[in-house]
DNA sequence: TTTCCCGTTGTAAACGCTTACATCCCGGTG
DNA sequence: CACCGGGATGTAAGCGTTTACAACGGGAAA
């Protein structure tokens, strides 16, 4: 390995010299300067980044934590994948240019109820800050790491204390495109495809579906499927509907989010449903192939590349500044309308989303929840599987 | 922040004795031993990565640099997002069991021709090895990396000299699926999108189609356009295709890639032209909507995951014994038929290629390089256009 | 000539951890 | 009783950079 030593010995010059050459900011005298350059290209000398990191008392590295959830075997169509692909890319061109570095590492959803703590912690180790991919990480490990580098939950629930969170704002999305379809279709006789109990994001789609159910009595929520973001849970979800549907489909299926929309539209299409004629369906996300799909998928855009672009750059500020204290942002959604929803064939229309006042909304649950967690959504979706 | 000397000054102890309860690998007393813990969860301490690092001379960082090809504005459709994501996966299984870290650096296709050394030079000083997740990166910079750190390049030009290589068997790949047309569906008359010409997966598929043809006299290359790997480029490809065989339509299309597939599929449907019957589509990579589209594309696969797999095993495996010297490992891919290619709709048929011995067509193309740089594909892929 | 100043360069002390080696303490041997 | 062996623990020297501070040297000013 090529040091500073071996640099400095063949200029002639001390370590400091060549310290100062390497980073351009001191002044050094012309000739000595060209001196030190060839001998950094003849040695091909590269600085270490552990020691920089250790002198400099930085590390210039943000962490970012993928949670991937459990998927069937052959489920090729991983849920995180397209969603953490462009979350990424936002994260990408934040740190590009800060000449920063992005340390990635994966967790099972399983793990993250009682997650692999060291792993955690030896993250928190090697970062200045941390990026938590979904808000899936329980509170208290999320306080336990916040307590050493800052970190920024990303599409998490609107509460962590010791963390940041910047994420889309599901519920207006969610009760736009539900609107979309009540209003504007004239469906009333709808159908749940939920998400994961654990998923911030599903809870938020799930509350503005109460919410807009509520202000419109002559809609009725005919069933609902906890499913697990997967395309084959939503095949399945669709199958279990058809079988307890049989005679009278319900007017549209509302999604949680795309891939489960997918499964959905396929178990349609293996038992002759068509979409939307017999029933609509909308899901969350718009990821890339839902306009691919036959019918193309209505559905919720969220940036999630401006996500990552938020939440990186909290993080950043966080430690440039950490006398800073967590904050919240929600990012507009658009709604995009194809023609699974029963707009005519053909169309494409995006129109962005106007942010709703959650409070009523938060409160009402708020109160539900108080009445022995017994949501009227989950109520529902279960006796009929039992019975 | 919390240091080994604040916990070993709790306890009572040394930090030598702390770092030995910290590995737990040495002999400690176990009364000491509780003692340490206690400190360590009292004062939340958690080792420095840098401070290790140095002290190891050992980062246990892989380092992975990934190269986005240029992108049309607004083609979200980024071509990278689903190969890389799957390569990802694979280097991520190994990584996990070792307890290592991944740095993700992204580049831009065309930083690669003259790349932005300097971020790749700090790259090589913040890890133990790099993997570079395509071939586009020049052999002289691949050197210049490797001659600090095992290099292993995924999907590159079985050739490099100074970095190991983990590749799809494209050829062989490609090969087969274009064989399956004319052999199995008497397709002739051909139609190539190419992909882009620095890429080195493109350029042995390419080969397979001149290799293939070369053998069959009676079939044709009606036309040849390069796109780059976009489903937008293949759109583009599809629309120019049509305006030149307006009259007679070439009897399949064959895309380096499925992005660049599905792009003609839908430059086709536009225009009514109706696949398979009128025309043939096949792709290439198998990725995830390709069984989504209408009809479901014929296409490769190729192990995406596998691919990150063998290249990360490789990369620790040289990092763990610097003696071993450079390899190629070239890994089978599988024939996916469904009904694009013309098999009856509902075909779903995915069979183990076996590996051609493609030193005769390799020599064939070097012949050919060297009778004046004018590849038999391209020139008559060219004078339609010109004409 | 002496004194000052300032641009340039060198010295050496961190940074937090690992680990070779030294030390200490004890019970067991000869 | 002196000595030995070995387990437990401490000491301190790195690891490769950065950077505060010191030192130097050569004009300019007095």
């Amino acid at each position: 390995m090529v040091t500073l030593y071996d640099v400095a010995r063949l200029a002639g010059v001390s370590t400091a010299t060549v310290s100062r050459v390497v980073h351009g900011q001191d002044r050094v005298r012309e000739s000595t300067r060209i001196r030190v350059t060839q001998a950094i290209e003849e040695l091909g000398y590269v600085p270490d980044g552990a020691a920089q990191s250790l002198s400099r008392r930085r590390k210039d590295i943000i962490g970012m934590v993928c949670v991937e959830r459990e998927v069937e075997q052959y489920d090729i169509e991983n849920v995180g994948l397209l969603y953490y692909d462009e979350v990424l890319r936002g994260v990408e061109a934040l740190i590009r240019n800060n000449n920063w570095s992005l340390l990635i590492t994966f967790m099972q959803a399983e793990d993250v109820g009682e997650p692999d703590f060291r792993r955690l912690d030896s993250l928190s180790g090697k970062v200045d800050g941390i990026l938590i991919g979904e808000g899936f990480v329980a509170s208290r490990y999320i306080e336990r790491l916040a307590a050493r580098v800052p970190v920024v939950v990303i599409a998490g629930t609107p509460g962590e204390r010791a963390a940041d969170v910047v994420a889309a704002d599901n519920f207006s999305g969610s009760a736009a495109v539900i609107t979309h379809l009540i209003d504007d279709h004239g469906r009333r006789r709808l159908f749940h495809v939920d998400g994961p109990p654990n998923s911030p994001d599903a809870g938020r789609r799930r509350l503005a579906l109460e919410y807009v159910l509520r202000n419109r009595p002559q809609c009725e929520l005919v069933g609902s499927i906890q499913g697990i973001f997967s395309v084959r849970s939503g095949e399945q979800a669709g199958e279990e509907l058809l079988a307890r549907h049989r005679g009278a489909l319900p007017e549209a299926v509302v999604c949680a989010n795309d891939q489960m929309a997918i499964g959905v539209l396929r178990a349609f299409a293996a038992a002759g449903v068509r979409v939307p004629d017999e029933v609509a369906v909308v899901g969350f996300d718009d990821i890339y192939p839902s306009s691919l799909l036959d019918p193309p998928l209505t559905t919720v855009y969220q940036p999630m590349r401006v996500l990552g672009e938020r939440a990186c750059a909290r993080v950043l500020d966080r430690i440039a500044d950490p006398s800073l204290s967590p904050a919240i942002e929600l990012l507009p959604t658009e709604l995009v309308l194809r023609s699974s929803c029963g707009c005519p064939p053909g169309t494409v229309v995006r129109q962005p989303v106007t942010t709703l006042d959650q409070a009523g909304a938060d409160q009402a649950a708020q109160g539900r929840a108080e009445a022995r967690q017994n949501p009227v959504v989950r109520a529902r979706s279960r006796q009929p599987a039992k019975a």
